[in-house]
DNA sequence: CATTTTCTGAAACAAGAGTTTCATAGACAT
DNA sequence: ATGTCTATGAAACTCTTGTTTCAGAAAATG
């Protein structure tokens, strides 16, 4: 799980202001920043003004930047030395070189499945495993991935369905699911509006929701009592990575598999089969 | 391989005096403790005043305590080589459990990209950035990540097109496609009998091909004089990972950005504003 | 033992960090 | 438009940190 100073921004998070999230974002995506950096550090990282950072720590609940600072050491020396892959600093050129790039995401998955508690995990993969029908969703570019993990759950047991990418029908399509359905919905930031919609809709109706979210999402979603796998998706530059969205998709379906045991197999293995039937005698 | 400061300490430890020493002594012990502590602190937890302390990083060769803390920020960041991280065996009731899977596609990632070659990466992403138009594949399991790749190269270029899932229709598309194009294909294994016969194709067109895949085709690609980017994605169970495919992916598209350079950040940036706008004007 | 040299912390000082105040720009409703 | 409310950074301020000075303690030397 993660640091105390990460939960308090998760809970708080759209109550923030626009500069203060931003700097929170930047908390949350390299915690160890904070025993090494000043306040006034942090702020012009994140191109905000000390004011602001003094403003965010104290909306957060803590009476001064020192607390946090002191709070963050506490968790450091209880935790022990950490021996976490550091996120590396952006280049002054913005250029993407191999070994970065391979940093950074070892970067992230380290952190997304250290942070991972398995409770978690099982509770989503029973969920799937025991429902009636599953419901997946991807809105714009999750919608890859989220057709990724919709095969990879077919693999494994019947009645897995996309929820189509026009947000427009999704009223028609969520009308048909019932209560012991379950929605997986893939959803990094930026957070829309159609995906509060949703997981409102799902709470009223029952539905058992799983969202696979990132660290500033985490809080909403968990407020609509959906089970909630965090992944950990930020670069030194400002686009985003889903690896870890997308190894988080295989985990749950290799747990779900499990959940389900020899049936599992058996669908798998039928399905290698047809597929190498079509090989064979297509062209 | 210590740090530099370490080193500074070990050279010069018997000329230190004694107050000295035992601040030296505290910080070889904790070398972390720079990071996160001030001087004054340092000072306090070994017994001496912040005179002594001062004196002391002067003595070994640092014009300030600040130059003390700028070095070992930079160590921090700039981390020393990557360990290789050896692929767990199965274990035998086939369990996955989430440290498991973190090696597993740590591994993975790892391996990818340490054999990855700058020159074969920069050469995809040359033919990519140069090309009329761009068109990406990927059948059955690939085709979610196809997409999502799709969409980071529309990010940053236009005329990115799919192509479709169904194969039967492949013949129609590709007959469009001109010498100056590019065509991307994600397969990894099973290796289909349509990719080879698409890249047949490519190859007499002279269409500039880049496949992604795993090492037991690559040969099979680079003999039909593709660009060939190797993923592994291996696991010590009978199901794959695409984690690095996906990977490749996206350090695919944040090169072929950096190729474009200006003109692709300008579109980026138009694209985030219109979804902003998108957002807002929804509902 | 006296004298010189070295070491050390207290205190003065300078620099920088963090907080608070305040004026203004922008959003939103009327 | 007009007024109201919120968000934000500049700047004034207060407090902490780091450096330097200095005087006394400790050690070394004759």
């Amino acid at each position: 799980m993660g640091t105390r100073l990460a939960l308090r921004i998760q809970e708080r998070y759209e109550e923030l202001t626009p500069s203060e999230q931003k700097l929170a974002q930047f908390l949350l995506d390299r915690p160890d920043e904070i025993l090494a950096s000043s306040a006034t550090e942090l702020a012009r990282f994140t191109g905000v003004s000390k004011a602001t950072a003094a403003r965010l720590f104290r909306n957060l609940g803590y009476n001064d930047f020192n607390d946090v600072r002191l709070q963050a050491r506490e968790e450091r020396n209880r935790t022990g030395p950490v021996q976490q892959i550091p996120m590396p600093q952006a280049a002054v050129d913005e250029t993407v070189t191999v070994p970065t790039h391979l940093q950074v995401e070892s970067a992230n998955l380290t952190r997304t499945f250290e942070e991972l508690r398995p409770d978690v995990l099982n509770a989503a993969a029973e969920q799937i495993a025991g429902a009636g029908r599953v419901w997946v969703a991807g809105l714009g570019i999750e919608n890859g991935i989220a057709r990724y993990l919709r095969i990879l759950l077919t693999r494994v047991r019947p009645g897995v369905h996309m929820i189509s990418e026009n947000a427009a029908t999704w009223p028609e399509e969520l009308a048909s699911t019932g209560p012991n359905d379950a929605l997986i919905i893939i959803a990094v930031r930026p957070w829309t509006k159609q995906i509060s919609t949703v997981l409102t809709f799902a709470r009223t109706t029952r539905l058992k929701t799983i969202v696979i979210t990132d660290p500033t999402n985490t809080g909403k979603a968990r407020r609509k009592e959906a089970t909630v796998l965090n992944c950990h998706v930020s670069t030194p530059w400002s686009e985003l990575t889903q690896t870890s969205v997308l190894s988080m998709a295989q985990l749950l379906a290799a747990t779900v598999a499990n959940r389900i045991g020899g049936r599992a197999k058996a669908r798998r293995d039928l399905i290698a089969d047809l597929a190498e039937e079509i090989e064979s005698g297509d062209i």
